[in-house]
Parts: C-alpha cells; structure tokens; sequence
DNA sequence: TATGAATGAGTTTTCATTCAT
DNA sequence: AATGAATGAAAACTCATTCAT
C-alpha cells in the first residue's frame, strides 16, 4: 500500500504548473507575434493566458525572465530539430546532403513560425546574437566544409556561399512570413541556383 | 528705408527650424541605432540633440510623428542614389549592369550605415513594409528582367534570382553592420556566384 | 478494545499544534529582527518555519494578529520574570533592592535579546505603547517610591529618576544589541551613577 | 541693458523648483510622522504635497532617494544647531558647559521635533546608525573628557555617564513626544541628577 | 518659439489573503 | 489541517504629452 500521498501529489501538482507556464508562454507568445514585443502588457498576456496578473508573478521573476524563458524554450525545442537536421544527410555526398539540409532547417523553422516571427523581428535589439541564427550559420558551414572537400566548392567560395545559404533562409522566412507561404517549397531551387548559378 | 525685415529673417529663420529639425533627427537616428527604437525616450533625443522637450512637439506632431520623418527622410536622400543605382547601366548588358547594379546599392546603403541598421532592425515592427526594402527588390527585378529578355536567365528562375539578390544585399548589410567591415566589397563575387553558382 | 482514540490524539495534536505555532512565531522573530517589521514577507516566515503559507493562516488570523501574538508571547514569557525581579528584592531596603531590580531587569531582558531587539524598534510603530516599556517603568517607579518612603530620594526627584533609570534600560540594551556585549554588567555602575552621581 | 533673460530666469526656476521640493519633503515628513514610514504611499504625499505623482519623479530617483534625501535635509539642518551648541559653552567649565550643552541639545531637537520623531522611530531599520545619534554621542563625548581633565570626573567614569546622557536626551525626547511636553525644561535637573546623584 | 516642470494614464511589481485539492 | 497556486487590490514607477512662463 503506498501510504505517501505526496510523491503522486507533486507529480500532479508539477504537471498542472507546467500547463500553466506553457498557457502562459503560448499567450505571450501569440501577442508578441501579432503586436510586437513592446506593444504586449503584462496585463492582455494574463487575460489572455487565463490567469492574474499576479500569477504570472508567481512563473517568472519579472517580464524580462519571462521573455528570455520563452526564447529559452523555444531555442531549446528548435535545437534538437536543427541537430537532426545536421545529422541526418552525414552519410550523404555534398549536394545531397546540402540539398536535403536546407530542407531539413527550412522544415524546422516552419514548425515554429511564430516564434521564428518573433525571433526575427528582435534579432537587432538583443545584446548577444541569436543562437538559432549562428546555429544556422554553423551548420551550413560544416556542409559547405564537406563541398570543399569533396572539390566542389573551392575553398575561396566557402564563406561567401555560407552567407548567402544562410541570408536565403532569412530571405525564404521573411517572404513567407508575410505571404503566409510555406518555406520548404523554396528548398530545392535556392540551392540548384546556389550551386549552378542563374545563367539559362 | 527698408524696414520690413520680414523676408530676409523668414529665409534666417526657416533655415534655423531646418537646422534644430536635423539636430534632433539625428540625436533620434543615433540613440536608436545604439538602443533600439522602443529603448529611447524623448527626453534622451532633447538632451543629445541639445532642446527641451517640448521643442520636440514644436517640429512633430508627436513621437511616432518623428520617427516617421527621420525615414521618410532617409529614405528620400536614399531614393537619388537608388535611382542613380537604377539608372547608371541602362546601357549596359544584363550582366555588367547587374553587376554594376549591385555596386552602387550597396555603395549607396553604406553612405547611410546608421540608418540601415535602424532600417534593419525595425523592419518588421512597421505595419508597412520598407519602403527601401521595396525599392531594392523592383530595382532587381527591373534587372532581372533584362536578363530574361536576353535569354541569360529562365523566366522561371527570375523570382527566385530577385528574392536572393535582396537577400544577399541583407545578408552583407547585416554582418558587415555587426563586424564593421564595408559593404562594396562583396558585391562583385556575389554576383558571380548567383550567376554561375558555387561549384568549383 | 478501546477504538476510541480521540482522547489521547487530541492531546497530541493539539502538542503539535502548539509546536508548529511556536515554529511559526520564532521564524517570525528571527526574520523581522534581522529585518524589520516591514521587510519581512509572510512567504518568508512560512518558508523559514518550515510550513506553507496557508498553513500560517490556520494558525493566525491574519499577518496583524500574528505580530500581535508574537508580542503577547513574548511578553507572557518576560512577565513573570519581570514580576520576580520586582518580588526578590520586597524585602530588601531601598538600594539594595534597586541594584537587585536593575540586575534582574537587565538579565530577564539578556534572556529575550531577539524580541527585546524586534520591540525596541517597533516601539513606536505601535499605536498602543509597549507593555514592556510600561512595567519596566511601573517596576522602578515601585522601587523609587520605597526610596521615598525612606527617605533617601526627595519625593521631586522621584519621577525624573524614574524616567531616566528606564532610560538608562534601553540605552544599554541598545548599546549592547549593537555591540553584542551582555547587558548585566552595565546595572551596578549605572545604579551607583544615579545614586551618588558621577562627580568624583 | 541686460538682454540676457536667461539667467534670471534660472534663478526664479530654480527657486521654484527648490520650493516644490521643499513641498514635498515637507508633506512626506508629516505623513511618515504621522503615521510610519511604511504606512505612506507615494499617492498620499503627492496630493498633501499638491502635486501629481509623476511630479515626486522629477525630483526624486524613487521613493527611497526621497526618504534618503528628507532625512538629509533634516540632519543637515540639525548639523550647524548642534555644532553650535558644541562651539557655545566652549569657554565654560565643565558644569556650567555640560548645563548649556544639554540645554542647547535639546533645544536644537525640540526645534526638529516632527524629524526627531521620524528619526527615532525608524533608527532601527537603517543599516547605517543615525548619524544625529552619533552627534550626540560625540557631544557629550567632548564635554565629559573636559570634566575628566578638570578633575571633577574620574575617568573610569566617562564611558557610562556619556551614555548615559546620550540616552537621558532620547528618554527625555520619547516622553515628551508621547505627551507633547517640551523638552528642554529637563534638561537642568537631569544634569543636576547625573552629576550629583539622586540621593536626598 | 523655447523651455522644462507638471501631468496622469498606463505598466510593472508586490504580497496578504483565499481556496481548491 | 496542510499545501501552495491563484488572486487582485494597492503600490511603485515610466514617459509621452501638455502647458505656463
């Protein structure tokens, strides 16, 4: 007989804290995408959450934590799927595995639209560099690596087909973003262009 | 005797008026590419630009007046430039022009670094999109186009080239911006690698 | 069988009751001491006592009625010891009776450093004054009296001399709270003082 | 002829920015008087002060820069009183010195009386002890080691006959302010006592 | 027109108290 | 009874805007 009611307790309790932290987030997050982070009151994000005010108090030290632990969260959510993204073409040949990487971190980042929205939009107001953005960099530069390599690429080309691989995505998201296109679509052709160039 | 002083002080005085509105314009450019758009008061503009706040309420209507001014402002000493841009290879065949293209946008972005960045920075923030955005992706397409008349580019590829142009011209802008280094220089090599490709 | 065990529970629960109460009120002690009245946040005090906020409002009313008992506790506990000290010395004369009380005084008080350190500070905070404060005046105006009766204090000089013997309590304890000496050592010199005066 | 209006104006600001600030510090010593440091909400001192809250942040960094600063004022309006009655009996000897000293002491605090209150009320809270308190200390300090070197104090003695009145000052100011009695009318007989014992 | 103090609405933040489990 | 999350009223604080001089 478990006689220790409070384990089982704490798990519940500890469950019912995270659903509230995550309504709490995804409110914040929903507003911030539609307003602007500096336009959201404490206030709407409660309503909206279905809570207090002074509950969000009692989840986060201040609005500052609260901000930096929704990026927190979604950075650490997107990390393994940009992991994934690097691993996955590793037996591959260069274009292969180039080609099926931009899909990959383009497929990633449309599975979180609205924070990559966010993301995009306060990349120039935060101190220290987005993560996600040299996270991107980083990766084309291990596949670009793998192109020189291999001879495809000459080693003088590298870094400037880094830039350009990573300014496509930016370019791909900011276009879709405000379309509401899909970004996988734009995959293929950008890296056929990036690697054959435009010339018919 | 000519005691109506009037029009020669008028002329004195407008350009006074003209003279505090650029001080305090650029107090605003300067403040918010180092703090952000939302970071800045209005106390912090008065006091770098040398007026009392409520001087600021004689030249704008409001804050959100002023800040529209500073880029409509910079966007209208850009727009000679970008149409110069435009202008100076219509002579030209689609490649040098694109090429030379190219040279002077991002020349021409350089000469206004600090607003660039602010540009950047608050892109998304704006319900309209830049202005100055826009204008660097017909000032590609209008090329672009020239070189699907020419036959050196597959009209299918066309959008494709011009969303990659302008993104590139982002994707300098924002490392050069963030490491110091100056714009123009990677024009060229940018244009050969969007037209001939990456491949060794 | 005796399936009745509501007898001997009772008394134990309400043992435990009173433990956690007196948990609840030396946390409370302890915190506001160190910092203040109004510095100390109920969170606080339940965290320190070891117990849940709600928990404190099973105990107390409210935040008020908690204070208040602290300072009923306190002084219960110091009443009878105050009482004592007025009682040892009955059959004394006079002075030896006041050097009893002052010592027995300052030591009943060296026994409550930490609640005789929160009253001292909050002494004025309060709308009624301290009881402390009361009986250590009632306990030298009784003893002062006796000096009248006997002579050996003019009836004039026994209400300043009352004063400023309770006066001399505090100044000690609050010499001695600041500077961690005890607080007996100071009673016979300052008897003496007052007695026969300082002049050599 | 004077075309510079800017000075004298300056002036005139100055003054009546001085005024409001002395408004403010004034209502918010009256409140916290009245009743208690933590019981006085900004609100409150604005409309006694008859300004808008946001006008409290025109002079004052926050509320604790303004408790900080009225607490300045008052000592530093106290400063040149008990300096004066430092400097004042500095020809006497010792007796007649100590006598005008406490006179004039107690003189300069009945003239501060709401500040004094304050001042004791919240001595106990403030990391750093009241410098007013040290004053005394230092006072009676300087005339007692004049009657050591007159003779008329052994010095073994000093030590406790200054505390002692230090603390017969803060008695005397505690029941006075409690009955609202002036506080100088005490200041002879307890010199008298303390000098010459209370023994008939 | 320039000034800068005053304003107060809007936000963030705190915390005693309540309440469902 | 114990728990600790939720609540919301009250307090502190910010800052664009107004206005008297």
């Amino acid at each position: 007989m478990n006689f220790d009611s409070r384990k089982p307790r704490a798990d519940l309790r500890d469950h019912l804290r995270e659903t509230v932290r995550t309504s709490i987030l995804d409110a914040a997050e929903e507003l911030i995408a539609a307003n602007g982070l500096h336009e959201v009151a404490l206030a709407q994000i409660a309503r909206r959450a279905g809570v207090a005010v002074g509950t969000l108090y009692n989840y986060f030290a201040d609005r500052d934590a609260m901000i930096i632990e929704l990026f927190e969260r979604r950075r650490e959510s997107l990390r393994p799927l940009m992991a994934a993204a690097r691993t996955n073409g590793k037996a591959l040949a260069f274009e292969p595995r180039l080609r099926l990487l931009m899909r990959d971190l383009l497929g990633a980042l449309e599975s979180h639209r609205r924070f990559v929205k966010v993301a995009v939009e306060t990349e120039y107001h935060k101190r220290s560099p987005s993560t996600t953005a040299k996270d991107l960099q980083a990766a084309f530069e291990e596949v670009v690596a793998v192109g020189v390599d291999e001879g495809v690429i000459a080693r003088a080309t590298a870094p400037l087909l880094t830039m350009l691989l990573a300014g496509a995505i930016k370019a791909v998201i900011m276009r879709r973003i405000a379309d509401g296109g899909d970004f996988v679509a734009d995959a293929d052709p950008i890296v056929s262009l990036m690697l054959d160039g435009a010339r018919a």
